[in-house]
DNA sequence: AATGAATGAGGATTCATTCAT
DNA sequence: GATGAATGAATCCTCATTCAT
């Protein structure tokens, strides 16, 4: 039933079902078929739009990081010193939005793309540079020097978390993030 | 030309061409017949050693860990006090045996396929569970009851630094040894 | 935005689109929607004017043909004797409308796909045959009882040049002209 | 059944069901499956021995022009005179190897695809460029400096007597050959 | 009149797996 | 023990065609 303007509205849900699809099943084997019988459409739809199944899982991805980055904006936003803006980007890590098992599942699955798709490497290595240049900005005021040693240690930490989550059943956001904000105490008090 | 007696010998190259593979493709997504060639048998001989594809690739995976393990015994072996040991524990997590980047790639590849294989989940948590407990244990004596809490804080930062080396181009096992061993220093002159 | 009175336009349009995609590519391995996006529509008027691909591919096919055969009658017109009029219709043939390589091309490929369509089939029959009865009935004065093999030789020589432009890159008409007209000197010539 | 020392036989097989196929379907828009079943193997043979359509199609293509250089090499060897052997070139281009319906219908549809194939299109310009050669080669003591201008208009009549055929219904190989003979002649005794 | 959204059938291709030798 | 011939299921992708607007 063709109707006009329909696609925003068509690109949006298959890449959503995507991320669906892919996180249920923690892999990227998933088709495009399932894919688009997730979002309510048929395959040839899903190519239509995307060109193919690269297309569709790049965008994916890039929905992904995108949503992130609008969390850490988010949570900054009410951030007044410093150190409340550590803790921001950190809690907007592991937020609701993006510490749902499935979105968890679909990032991990993108990481791992990443190491034989060079357009995935890209786009991680932008969301990796950005994440690690607010971190070392921010810590800037409270460790000096030390500051980029600290925000590559917090970012690995947050990778870690997430990996480990992957694994664990039921994620524990606030746990995680917790356990950042700890740390993070630690190594400042260290002098 | 069968020989006899080559049992141990095909499979042991089947399992390294596996590891190899996987981690050269960065992906789980390789032919029966490619690891086949590279072990430089017929595709039909690993189904015949092996049974299929997953029990190779577990058996890549089994590999894998067990090595990781021989690596942590061989350096505690030499370790004499409780800092020692950890920091033992720790070089043998980024040592050449295990922090080259096949293998990282390969072992990385298989923490997500563990989302969606049971066997593999179960093996990855059966390492996961040693390496927490080892770890646990052996801060005991130096952290007392923040022993288990710091053990996974170190346990995700091994994990952080392993993905994010996977995607980092050349590993750099001793900064990242490094890291870890610092971190601890900051985590235990903490009160 | 529809107007009134563009149906013969809108069809114009798109045979010409055909002949052309189809003399682009030399094969009728063409989609729909490229040849409406050369004639400036969408894929759906090119549906709804000629009802679907194979219908669209006739109308070409006959555009090709009628254009010759009109080349043919206007070079007759001005040609007075049986001589004049032969040489009329064979530079008709090798003319620049009919023989410039986007046309040749899309002519072989209607001529090969007359092969497995019968309405193509019939549509060449009758240009054959009309081209044949030309010639024959034009050699007749010359060539008394010889005439219809002389016409079959000529019509096989006509299309063994057009074939072999086809692949030959420029096409040269003139000397193909020139080919025909020196071997139909050479055949009256021969008792 | 999996037998050794196949491979040759299975090859053969399929080029000759490409043939066939194609021949049939004047074509070629044959699918693979079709060409296996055809041959008595599964499409993905095909595909294993080939590596994909268009290599088959190569192969088949290359198959009809070897066939057809052998044509011509046994008629020569038993002609002694230059006008035997000329006459020898142009009865293997008419003989029932080379002149069968569906061999025919094939050739065209491989002619027509070189026109969008620059490797197809490549062997068929060895095989025309041979063709040339030969009847220049072996025009030159009858015909002097007219050899190639000659030749080139055989070879004219020759495709075109080819591509008349192909519609045509039944195939007259023996007039097709009396036809060019004839015309040989004609061409020789006008000075 | 015209669009473009949407479908779904069809086909090439890949590859794990089986099995006769 | 070892091979590689052979299969066929699975999946991506293309594209003619339909249809609501």
């Amino acid at each position: 039933m063709p109707r006009v303007g329909m696609e925003p509205i068509r690109r949006d849900a298959l890449v959503k079902a995507t991320i669906a699809e892919v996180g249920r099943k923690g892999s990227l084997d998933v088709t495009v078929s399932r894919i688009a019988a997730r979002a309510g459409v048929s395959s040839g739809l899903a190519h239509h739009y995307f060109g193919g199944k690269q297309d569709l899982l790049f965008e994916a991805m890039r929905h992904i990081m995108r949503t992130y980055g609008a969390s850490v904006r988010a949570e900054i936003a009410t951030a007044e010193t410093p150190h409340a803006r550590l803790e921001a980007i950190i809690r907007a890590s592991f937020g609701p939005d993006n510490f749902a098992p499935e979105v968890i599942a679909a990032w991990l699955s993108f990481y791992v793309h990443a190491q034989s798709s060079p357009g995935a490497r890209r786009l991680l290595a932008i969301y990796q540079s950005r994440l690690r240049a607010n971190l070392t900005q921010t810590l800037r005021p409270l460790a000096g020097g030390r500051a980029p040693d600290l925000a590559e240690t917090l970012a690995a930490l947050i990778d870690g978390l997430y990996i480990r989550q992957a694994l664990g059943g039921t994620p524990d956001g606030a746990g995680a993030a917790a356990r950042v904000i700890g740390l993070l105490g630690s190594l400042l008090a260290a002098t």
